[in-house]
DNA sequence: CTGAGAGTCAACTCATGAGTTGAACTTCAT
DNA sequence: ATGAAGTTCAACTCATGAGTTGACTCTCAG
């Protein structure tokens, strides 16, 4: 099998020698069908001939990227956590403004990923549950990552008096709240999404601002 | 088949005759077993035979009590949930208090139920999403008379001037919220909930209550 | 041109889980 | 007793979905 591509891990260490490029193309494209697929019909609803079809492929084909559905599925869900993490840590890198100001951009970025533009990520944060044991360890350090990001913005006003909380509880109150807003927001459009999500992620805020 | 019981509708309907009572006690610890099942196993992972062999009887068995899958599932869903809407109405019922005081027993009560003494509904309020849609539809009023409970005290509040929220917004925060809980906070007992749970609930009020 | 590797697929195997069937067993009213 | 209704089960069927196999094609380095 040899495992010429970038194999099981998402990380891609140099596209290599040149059919090597083509596979990882191919990769990259079996990982996106892959999500769209998971948003649609959901982790148990998810089978490989479906993903297969949409790439006017067969399951068998799949197989010679991925040797199993839980590598498939897990390098996906990786490959969208870690760039939702890229996002957030670069909003949260803007340093400008108070721990407040911070922390409603990271929400916006947060709400703006899980409800327009990767709706496929929100199911990681919404049931990770009755998954299979092994995705969430394998996504474990994305989570610790993407709390990491929220939890220093939260530190920062807590030490500075902006924020009076209980930093766990706050923090989950918060987690929660979001990732439940694509339940009851659905596919919303830019536009939509413009206009509700300034209150959404002021009365979030509520949580941690002191009064 | 003639169907004897109290059929599909959670609503008993008089024990009825003799044999009634005793096919209805089977059902109910039918349906008790099955939420068993649902709170370890999840939703998806949830099989006939396993709740059977819990019973000590077999497949089959079951269906001479429940015409199907669904059929069982659904009504020990809605068994769950009328009787957490029960409890939650009680509660709302002592109308002690201002709205705020209110509200903190509804939102003690369901974490209440959620966390220790019904971990089972939890999923309820969970992963409705990717669940057949059926089920969705069958527990619907379920929700809704939920959610009116809740909102009655929120919008009690907003008129006194407690609260000062986009209704909507807050209110499906404060579920997100709730209904994450289990996520972070497994299998508590009595005596830890006791000692977080305020502390998890006065955060949640924040997100209504006026500064 | 050619052969080795990458890529693809039709046609499997194999396991699981929902739902069915027909016969046996229990209970109880007459 | 007896038979009708209620209850149970072993042994099916049937569909689905993961993973495999072996042959076939395509591509490209030599």
């Amino acid at each position: 099998m040899t495992t010429t591509g970038t194999g099981a891990g998402v990380k891609s260490t140099a596209p290599s020698s040149r059919v090597g490029r083509k596979r990882d193309q191919k990769m990259a494209s079996i990982l996106e069908a892959a999500a769209d697929v998971l948003s649609e019909r959901g982790y148990h609803n998810l089978s490989l001939d479906e993903i297969a079809e949409r790439l006017d492929l067969t399951k068998a084909s799949l197989y010679h990227y991925f040797p199993s559905k839980e590598e498939l599925v897990s390098a996906c869900v990786e490959a969208m956590a870690s760039s939702a993490n890229t996002r957030l840590a670069e909003a949260a890198a803007d340093a400008s403004g108070s721990a407040t100001e911070r922390l409603r951009s990271l929400i916006l970025v947060q709400l703006t990923i899980i409800l327009c533009e990767q709706p496929h990520l929100a199911v990681l944060f919404l049931q990770p549950l009755d998954w299979p044991e092994r995705y969430r360890q394998r996504t474990r350090a994305l989570r610790l990552e993407h709390d990491a990001i929220f939890r220093a913005v939260v530190r920062e006003g807590i030490r500075s008096g902006e924020f009076d909380v209980d930093e766990d509880i706050a923090m989950h109150n918060l987690y929660g709240a979001m990732n439940y807003t694509p339940v009851w927001l659905r596919g919303l459009t830019k536009k939509q999404f413009d206009t509700q999500a300034g209150a959404v992620a002021a009365n979030m805020l509520r949580l941690f601002v002191a009064r």
